[in-house]
DNA sequence: TTGGTCGAAAGATCCCAAGG
DNA sequence: CCTTGGGATCTTTCGACCAA
């Protein structure tokens, strides 16, 4: 490149200057008409256009070959820039619907903020909430008279034993197979495979059933779902046993308060009252099912 | 006057087809 | 297979022209 760059420049400085021509209007009207008809003329055709227009009777041959050439170059050009030019139109027109989707985004959390903040100082005033809305859970083992959600439907063992034999006859029935519908929430994996997830099954109008172990998942899985707790319950911010029930099938039923982090910062927690149920069934997998009882 | 743009010209390099 | 001629492409230089 340097050697090309220096032997253009020699022989830049070797051109006589008088070499140096602008074509006539006429000769360049001339020229274009005959790139429209043919933009890539032959040697043989280039001395015959020379000789039939007058126009360009003067015209070195070989100019007229380093015009072609030129002229192509120009039109490559000239196509390059208009698409990039369209392009650039494009790219503005939905950079600005982008700007405005965002924008009406925007207002749409102020909006949702404020609605947040409204709600939250309502129920403090009520006096049924912690004054405390940090990290720290708002459920203290029985300490706290502030929780937040109402009690369960019906509390007593019997009732508790009624729902937790209903969840498992439930639970059973979608976790075989590929029964479950399986639906991703925030942060989790989806699907039955995924460890440590938590699922909620469909057509279960405002009960969500808590699944953590599937029946015939190995024993092995199991156990390493059980021992790695905290990934267990990663997404719950505190979790209260109220009470504990013995059940058949060496199974046991607990009533837990559990309030889980929000899915975004911007949403407020969510509590729940939960029911869990967890059964050691023939063969040895284990079963873990939990029931809302919000 | 100066800086930018356009157009003409030429060199270097690569590729391809034709001919010996 | 090698050489040769020509085209394509990229790059550079320089003159002309124009607007600030």
């Amino acid at each position: 490149m340097v050697a090309a760059r220096e032997s253009a420049a020699a022989a830049a400085a070797a051109m006589d200057a008088s070499k140096y021509v602008r074509y006539t209007p006429e000769q360049v009207d001339a020229l274009e008409r005959l790139y429209y008809e043919c933009p890539k003329p032959s040697s043989l055709r280039r001395q015959q256009l020379v000789r039939e227009c007058p126009v360009l009777a003067h015209v070195d041959p070989k100019q007229i070959k380093v015009w072609f050439q030129n002229r192509r170059c120009r039109e490559k050009q000239r196509k390059e820039s208009s698409r990039l030019q369209a392009l650039n139109r494009k790219l503005t027109a939905m950079n600005k619907l982008l700007m405005e989707e965002n924008d009406r985004l925007q207002k749409q959390v102020s909006q949702l903020v404020y609605e947040n903040g409204y709600y939250r100082h309502h129920t403090n005033n009520a006096g049924l909430t912690t004054t405390d809305t940090s990290c720290e859970s708002v459920v203290t083992s029985g300490q706290n008279q502030n929780v937040v959600v109402p009690p369960p439907r019906d509390a007593s063992p019997a009732g508790l034993m009624s729902i937790a034999e209903e969840t498992l006859t439930e639970f059973l029935s979608k976790a075989t197979g590929t029964a479950v519908e399986w639906v991703q929430m925030p942060g989790m994996k989806p699907g039955p495979d995924s460890i440590g997830i938590i699922a909620i099954s469909h057509g279960c109008a405002g009960v969500a059933a808590r699944a953590c172990g599937l029946v015939g998942m190995e024993p092995a899985k199991v156990a390493e779902i059980l021992k790695d707790r905290p990934l267990w319950l990663r997404d719950c911010r505190s979790m209260e046993v109220v009470n504990v029930l013995p059940a058949g099938s060496n199974g046991t039923i607990e009533l837990l308060y559990m309030q889980l982090y929000a899915p975004t910062t911007l949403a407020p927690a969510r509590d729940f009252w939960m029911l869990r149920y967890t059964s050691i069934l023939d063969g040895g997998s284990l079963v873990v099912c939990e029931r809302s009882l919000s």
